[in-house]
Formats: C-alpha cells, sequence, structure tokens
DNA sequence: TTGAAAGCGTTACCAG
DNA sequence: CTGGTAACGCTTTCAA
C-alpha cells in the first residue's frame, strides 16, 4: 500500500526542514533557487499533492460547495445541477450533491450532512413541503452562506428565480388570446411561493381580460406524476370541461398531456397545455408543449456566483429575477 | 462572526483536559459519569460538531467517494446517480458529483479534482471519447478503489454494466420476428465496448434468422440528438430505407424518432424504433418508444456496494451484469 | 538562506 | 478516573 507523500517525506529525502520545503513548494521567497530547483523536481517526480485537508484544518476552508435539489433525475433540476457545478469548477469549487426527494424532513438531512463536511455554501431549491424553515436560519446564525434558487422563500437569503408572476401571466395571456376560455391552473402546493406568484400572474391576466375567475379550474397540490394525473382526469370531467391548462412544473405538464390523451383528446384544439418546464422535456413530448422557457444556465451560474461573493464576505443579500419567455410550440 | 466550537473549547469551559472531552463524547470509558454527563450537555447546548478535517488528517478517510458521469442533465444518468447518492447517503458516505461533458479531457481532469479531495473511492461512467485508460491505471497504482459503470472498458476495474449483448440480440429479434427486414443499428463509437456490444447482439440476431447483414445499416457515431439526427436522415435517405431503428442511447434515439416524423413516416408501420434509454424518456415520447428497460436503481446500487467493499479491504474485482428486459411500447 | 516550533482539532497512548 | 503529549500535513512566525 503505497502512501501519499507529504512535504515531511521530501524534506527528509533532501536533508533539509519542512518549512523551507513548504516555502520552495508555494513560491515564497527564503529559498536558494538551487534548492528550490531539487525541490521541486523532486515534488514533481513523486507526485506531491497538498494534503487537502491540513489545509482545511488551518484555514476551515473547503473550496467546497453543498447542492440541495428536490429530484436530481428530473430533467429541470438536473441541467441547474450541470450549470451550478460547471461554474463551480471554473472557480476552483467542488459540488457536494444531495437529493431532498422534495421532502422537508430529508431536506433538513442534507442541510446536517453538508454541514458536517464544512461546505462553504449550500445552495438550496426548496423541497415542495417546506414552510419551516428553521434549518434555514440555523445556517444564517452560524454564517455560512445560503443562496436558494428557482423555488425560493422570505427568508433572508439572497435568491435567484424566475420572473414567475409575469410569466404566469403571459401563459395565461396567450391561451386567452389563441381564443381559449375555460383556463385552468395545475398547480404545485399552495404555501409553495413559486406556485403562489404563478397563480397569482394567472389570476392577474384572467382579471386584466375581464374573464370570471372559476375556483373549480384552480387544482393545487402535489407535485408528482400521479396527482397531475388525476387532478387533470378531475378537470376533465368537469361539466364544462377547461379548453386549456397551465401546468405550474414540468411533471405535472407531462402528466396532464397523458390524462388528455387517455380521454381521447386532441391538443391543442380541445385542450391546449403550457408547461413551465425544461426546453429538453418539451422537445421529446408530441405535440412539443408550448412552455414558459427559463435559462437554466442562467439560473446555474447566477446562483453559483451569488453564493461565491458571499463566501468572499459579500453582506448584502441580493434577490435576482431571471426572465423566462414563452416559448410556443404546438400545444398552445 | 461566530466560530464553530471545538473540544479545546468545552474543555477549557470546564476546566478539564481535551483528552477528557474527547472520551466522553466518544462514549469511551475512563470518564466520571457526573463529568460526562456536564461535558455532553455543554457540548449539546453549544452545539458541539466534530471538525471532519482533523478526523480526515489523522485517519486520512473522507467518508466522501467521487462519481464521474458524461452528461449530468440526461435523464439516464441523473437517475443512476440518484440512486448512487441514495446508497451512499444509506452508508453514511457523500459525494462528490462532476460531469466529463462526455470528453475524455474532461474525465482527466474530474479524476485529478476528485484525487484532490482524496475520495475514497470513485464510480465512472466512461466518455464516448475514452480510449486511453491511463487516468484509471494511475487511480489502481494508487490502490484507489474505482468501478466502472453503464459503459466500462476492460481495464482491470470491478464494474458494473448491462447485459449489451443479449439486450441487442432480443431487440433484433423482436424487429425480425414482427416482419420487419431491413433494420438498422445507429450507434454510439465504434470504440465504445457498449456501443460494440450491442452491435454485436444485433449482428448475431440477424445471423440466427439467417437475414443478411447490410453495412449500409450500420451507423455508428458520435452520440449527440445533431449525429443522431444526421445519420437517421442518411438512412431514411437510403434507396431502400430501413423500416426499423434501433438506437444505442436515448438521445440518439430521441433523434431519430424526430427525423422520421420530420419525414412525415409513420413509426412504427413505415420505421419501428427501439432505444436503449430510461422509461422516463420513453413515457414521454409520442408513440412511447419501446425501450431496452435497464434497471437504473439497481445499476447505482451494486455499483455503490462494490466500491464500498472495495473501500472495505475486497481486493478481488467483480463484473456484475445488471439484466436488461425489453420494453413493449408503440414504437416497435 | 535555513531551521525550529507553534497551531489548526482530534485521538491514542502513557503517566499519574 | 484524569492529564499530558505526540501525531496527522501544512503554514507562519521567530530565531539563527
Amino acid at each position: 500500500m503505497k502512501k501519499r507523500v507529504s512535504q515531511r517525506d521530501i524534506a527528509r529525502r533532501l536533508g533539509v526542514n519542512v518549512s523551507t520545503v513548504s516555502r520552495a513548494l508555494n513560491g515564497l521567497p527564503g529559498v536558494s533557487s538551487e534548492l528550490r530547483q531539487e525541490i521541486e523536481r523532486l515534488a514533481m517526480q513523486q507526485d506531491y499533492q497538498p494534503n487537502p485537508f491540513a489545509m482545511s484544518l488551518r484555514y476551515d476552508t473547503t473550496r467546497t460547495i453543498g447542492i440541495i435539489v428536490p429530484d436530481l433525475a428530473f430533467s429541470h433540476y438536473a441541467h441547474i445541477v450541470k450549470h451550478i457545478e460547471a461554474e463551480a469548477k471554473k472557480n476552483g469549487y467542488m459540488c457536494i450533491v444531495t437529493d431532498s426527494g422534495d421532502k422537508y424532513s430529508h431536506e433538513v438531512e442534507c442541510v446536517n450532512q453538508l454541514l458536517s463536511k464544512h461546505v462553504e455554501g449550500i445552495v438550496l431549491c426548496l423541497s415542495q413541503e417546506t414552510n419551516d424553515f428553521a434549518h434555514i436560519e440555523r445556517l444564517k446564525e452560524r454564517h455560512i452562506p445560503v443562496v436558494l434558487f428557482d423555488r425560493v422563500a422570505d427568508v433572508g437569503c439572497s435568491t435567484v428565480s424566475v420572473n414567475d408572476v409575469e410569466s404566469g401571466r403571459q401563459a395565461t395571456l396567450h391561451l386567452i388570446d389563441s381564443g381559449k376560455r375555460r383556463i385552468a391552473f395545475l398547480g404545485g402546493p399552495n404555501k409553495l411561493k413559486q406556485t403562489a406568484d404563478r397563480k397569482h400572474g394567472y389570476l392577474e391576466a384572467l382579471r386584466e381580460r375581464g374573464m370570471n375567475i372559476r375556483k373549480d379550474l384552480v387544482k393545487c397540490g402535489n407535485v408528482s406524476f400521479n396527482s397531475g394525473l388525476s387532478r387533470t382526469l378531475e378537470l376533465l370531467d368537469l361539466p364544462e370541461r377547461p379548453d386549456a391548462i397551465i401546468a405550474d412544473h414540468g411533471l405535472l405538464a407531462i402528466a396532464s398531456l397523458q390524462a388528455i390523451y387517455s380521454k381521447g383528446l386532441r391538443i391543442p384544439e380541445d385542450v391546449a397545455v403550457i408547461g413551465f418546464m425544461s426546453e429538453w422535456v418539451s422537445d421529446i413530448s408530441v405535440p412539443r408543449i408550448t412552455f414558459v422557457k427559463q435559462n437554466l444556465k442562467e439560473i446555474g451560474s447566477k446562483t453559483f456566483k451569488l453564493l461565491l461573493d458571499q463566501i468572499n464576505g459579500e453582506q448584502n443579500i441580493k434577490h435576482i429575477t431571471v426572465n423566462a419567455r414563452l416559448n410556443i410550440k404546438e400545444s398552445a
């Protein structure tokens, strides 16, 4: 079992002191150039790598951040994680990625585990269940930088989110202006700010066009395929079924597509669909779903940058809004 | 800026020695029960957390593993990563996730960065470009446990992969037996063992049924949407166009679907499609693509378990094959 | 120009 | 039952 080579090993080998080796390897002054060269040569040859724990122990700096997402396997989150990771790598940071399974209790667990790894900061997309923020308060007390992204909340953290109200409004206006009259809103949990905002935009658009609001067309609930499926079926079974559906999440959009097909209805003629979802999923659905395009790369990189600023001492919290745009495809 | 509390802090506060605190907090004998209680109480109250770097420095054990995948945002890999992460968490390990962008040079980079983090082991899905394995040899020299998964190679590491030859054979037989006569194989790079194996199974099935092999129907190349699109279009432009396509990768399957649609052809009547892909993507495609179902959860958990065994001293390398099954949907 | 030693947080060993 | 101390790898300050 070959051991890793340390500065001490190199020092012993050359009959010099560790501190000299340290200075040489860090390019600090105070080493004769011959000795420096010899040290560098040996270090190279022996494949010396600094031990990150020694550093971390001294400076409590790990060059590692934590990521928490509701579902790592879902395209939307996977893309954001990919871009956060890419940006982090550019800046010399690595990412510990954790999956909360969209559950509050797991999210708390993830925070604890990341804390135990001494990550320098955490970026977090809230679970759909989260409406107690004690775990985030704890991070703030400890002065651990936190940035919320995608699903955010007002808890005194920096955030990166989409202009949800306006996007919801735009989507609804598009449907109204293409002649739809009974537009349903298929959302996540009411307590989620993201859902609340999108619904807000939806209602705003209806009022703006002088359309009356029908409560039975607003169905908020669990974000899951099955919940989306059954809620869409309920909508389609209404005496006056909706002629359009706005889905608050990619999973819900896909679910409603399948529900509509299963009833033998046509898209978009009988029921139009607009979803808040990733382009990738829209692209492979048939018909392609008209979607609210969120710039996932921008969300990812801005999120990391905000976190990095905080790690580097920035005190003020910032709220960044990434503008989403309606991307019109065949489904609406 | 509140500092983290250490054993030393607790010791000072109570006027005892650090070693006593250490024993108390670790439940070791040699502390009076009153003192122990007092120490535990204070530790709890001050929210003491052991510093992992001190441990790591002493034992060079980080309870962290590295994951390298070609594309974190692609459903197939994202699912596997999710399951690896879940299994790791169960066993007290965290995951540093990296994305090679399906590029050899980035893959090497990822290995180096993970090494610098002193991960206890690495699980790796090869990039499509990788056919030099020096970076993996280096890991073996350093006795860093490695497990290859999904895309594997014969480099003396443990592996977890799908029964690619047999799956390729089954898919082809299914097409032949449903009356298809000009079956194309749309694959990844020839040098990739995964592609080679699947193609092998494809050829085997053709021979088995006494069908002649047409080289122009075998199109291997880059794994990307655009490459899949253009290669499918080439196939469809052949004088005798194929009446079925087997796609070696989810991206290629999706691409061929779109290419076929763009030519105004029907699926599966004009051209049938079978893909090696995740159920999730099959589910949202229309028509749903008949796919080779790989148990991604099993791949993920077996991969981690194999790695954990090696971390715990297992010397023998193992090759695990996870059986995939053809899952017949509408596209074939 | 080089060496010696302290310190980061923890555990383990040896004294008392 | 408790205290002291060395060790892990590295940087930094002070002394030679």
